[in-house]
RNA sequence: CGGGAUGUAGCGCAGCUUGGUAGCGCACUUCGUUCGGGACGAAGGGGCCGCAGGUUCGAAUCCUGUCAUCCCGACCA
């Protein structure tokens, strides 16, 4: 390819709306351009790129025994009822666009094809026979984020390679995605990047077993532990550590583990606590006061304890609160803080209201009264739900679900806290808190949840003596073993070999090609511009003529462009009547691997080789270089030496 | 959705406080000189100043509304 017919358009300042290097370099060498939040054009070098990562994907994929395939992006909506995904799939925060079609009939953008795949398979499999199986795609998704950012770090459009695995039993499941995890490891390589392998909460899609693949880089979104020896890694979502010990409390407990008065006027936190008295952080238990929101209507108030000097995890807490209630109340929407917004609101739909103002926050303990939740005596009722004398058309719409409040909290208790044997708490009267105090002497029994978000510092669970250090990363790539979740909710059944029907056991597995194209480059970049992997790099090497007047300097750079060409290279000739230092600025830009420049020396059959990862030059007769090229570029396709880590 | 910021030429920005001819740098076109790290000179082209109302003789500038984009939180490949 000739840069004079690339369309190539480099800008040299930053765009002011990109914030992150990676971001601001692909926009500045012309690899995409923004058509509206989240949603990108991938120009001409882009689509080379994530061409070739694609490429390594299939190769793995392939490998493995997947079967590529090209699933429907519009997607029924009775579908994703069916799998009990639609509601909270485009309801509220609900991350799939939706539309109707000239009938009304209601269709989905495809955000990912568990649904899909999961119909096709209960069409398809119907034999232990036909097991096991995985299918794959490479194709855009459509999710509308809640924030889009970063480019094509966070898209609401963007290209993903999905596979869903199909199996008879659990161990064939776990065997699969055994041989996904290798070849992730193997796919991340083969693109040239580093690239970690964490433990992973399974999130919204469900399932048991999880891992996470992150490119690890300053700009990443998520924060990753790992232990110095490389034997423990996770996303801090899901990461579990030993906690620091607690400091006892002088006293032990007092007044049989009711504890004592303890008069503290305005001090409402664990600093100002800690500040006044001389406590440590870890002789208190502090309370938080949550509402978790359900699909069915149920908003059920939370009462978390949690040791002091530990901070409460939200996707543990939510995992818990979705395992105990999820089953009867449909999705968990979220949990909030329970703020004077929300108070109104559950005023509203409570029957009975909240008096905000009877709590004394800042000053609960874990033994706080169920009563406070029907205590106020407000007497202002709201009805909710008024039925209104709806149209024709209100009266077609799906009537929204009830709402109504629990006048019970669910308690869930912090082991950090639990085990305490004597703490400082709130006495839920304003300006007072209670020492030694007791779980017994309160009068309860704490359920026990693992709550606490592990921290770098940490001491580590496999071996105490290696503490947790944090990185930030990249998610590119997840798998899970989803079990029979979406199975069992859409009958897919297959008939095993006792001839019993029995529902499938799925994995499914996701890379985000696109994600991936961006992280390379917020991996690998410098002050001049991009540093591509030369595996996915768009060209490997760019052959640029110091001067386009000088007709030796052009013929030898021509003459070299063909020979690396039918080499089987993927060369550019920069053939623009462009001045020198102009073409070798673009060329760090747009960051090829490899530039052999022809300039003075072409007369002599001298170039030069200039290497853009570490920016070594050399001086070499027309041969040499070509030689080189030659040797260093097939074997550079494949990667890194060493790319997962753990 | 809550909080913060910004919309002026393809890109980066000034002008707005104090209303009166729409500007600068880069990019683009033509000519000349230059030619190994984003050259120089000359001459050009390109603007519903995000949009809609309002105030005013007059609005990029003041007021109201609205839309869009970016950043910080919940979502995820």
């Amino acid at each position: 390819m000739r840069v004079s017919c690339l369309m190539l358009v480099t800008l040299r300042d930053d765009p002011a709306d990109a914030e992150i290097p990676s971001h601001k370099l692909l926009l500045r060498a012309g690899y995409i351009r923004r058509l509206g939040s989240g949603i990108y054009a991938y120009l001409p070098l882009l689509w080379r790129v994530l061409q070739k990562i694609s490429t390594i994907v299939r190769q793995e994929m392939d490998a493995t025994g997947a079967l590529e395939t090209l699933l429907p992006q519009l997607q029924p909506a009775d579908l994703w009822q069916r799998s009990g995904r639609w509601a909270g799939y485009t309801a509220g925060e609900g991350i799939m666009f939706h539309l109707e079609d000239r009938q009304g009939r209601e269709l989905g953008l495809g955000p990912t094809h568990e649904e899909v795949i999961t119909a096709l398979a209960a069409d398809l499999l119907r034999s232990y026979r036909q097991l096991p199986v995985n299918l794959y795609q490479i194709q855009t998704k459509f999710r509308d984020e809640i924030r889009p950012r970063f480019g094509l770090m966070r898209g609401r459009e963007f290209i993903m390679k999905d596979a869903y695995s199909f199996h008879a039993n659990e161990a064939s499941l776990r065997q699969t995605y055994a041989a996904m995890d290798g070849a992730y490891r193997r796919i991340f390589r083969s693109c040239g990047l580093k690239a970690l392998a964490v433990e992973a909460d399974s999130g919204a899609i469900g399932g048991s077993a999880s891992q996470e693949f992150m490119v690890t880089a300053d700009a990443g979104e998520d924060l990753i532990l790992t232990s110095a020896d490389g034997r423990y890694a996770a996303n801090q979502e899901r990461a579990v550590s030993l906690p620091p010990e607690p400091v006892e409390l002088p006293g032990g407990l007092r007044a049989g583990g009711a504890g004592e008065l303890l008069a503290t006027p305005g001090q409402t936190t664990i600093e100002q606590l800690v500040g006044a008295h001389g406590f440590e952080a870890s002789q208190l238990v502090k309370v938080l006061l949550l509402v978790a929101r359900f699909e069915a209507g149920l908003r059920q108030p939370l009462l978390i304890s949690l040791r002091g000097d530990q901070q409460l995890n939200e996707v543990k807490l939510a995992n818990a609160v979705s395992a105990k209630l999820a089953g009867e109340h449909g999705v968990l929407l979220g949990i909030d803080p329970l703020s004077p917004e929300l108070v109104a609101e559950l005023n509203r739909i409570g029957g009975r209201a909240i008096d905000l103002s009877a709590l004394p926050l800042g000053y609960l303990g874990p033994d706080l009264e169920d009563g406070v939740l029907t205590a106020a005596r407000s007497s202002l009722v709201i009805e909710g739900r008024e039925s209104r004398a709806g149209s024709a058309g209100a009266a077609a719409m799906p009537q929204p679900p009830r709402l109504h409040l629990s006048k019970t909290f669910l308690r869930l208790t912090d082991p950090t806290a639990a085990d305490l044997p004597a703490f400082v708490c709130g006495a839920n009267q304003v300006d007072q808190h209670r020492i030694g105090a007791g779980w017994a002497g309160l009068g309860l029994r704490p359920e026990v949840v693992d709550l606490r978000a592990a921290q770098p510092g940490d001491r580590c669970l496999h071996d105490p003596s290696q503490t947790l250090a944090a990185a930030r990363g990249i998610e590119v790539g997840h798998i899970f073993q989803l079990g029979r979740k979406y199975s069992d909710a859409m009958e897919a059944r297959f008939t095993s070999e006792t001839g019993a029907e029995e529902s499938l056991w799925m994995g499914c597995y996701g890379i985000g090609v696109s994600r991936l194209a961006q992280a390379a480059v917020e991996q690998n970049h410098d002050a001049n511009g991009i540093r591509w992997p030369l595996a996915i790099a768009p060209f490997e090497v760019i052959v640029v003529s110091a001067s386009a007047q000088d007709p030796v300097q052009v013929s030898l750079a021509e003459e070299i462009y063909d020979r690396l060409r039918s080499a089987g290279v993927d060369a550019l000739l920069d053939d623009r009547n462009e001045r020198a230092g102009v073409k070798f600025k673009d060329a760090d830009l747009i960051g090829i691997p490899w530039r052999v420049v022809v300039g003075r020396g072409a007369s002599d059959g001298q170039v030069e080789l200039v290497c853009r990862d570490d920016g070594q030059r050399r001086d070499l007769a027309v041969e040499a270089a070509l030689d080189a090229l030659l040797d260093v570029i097939p074997a550079g396709r494949s990667g890194l030496e060493s790319g997962v880590e753990a």
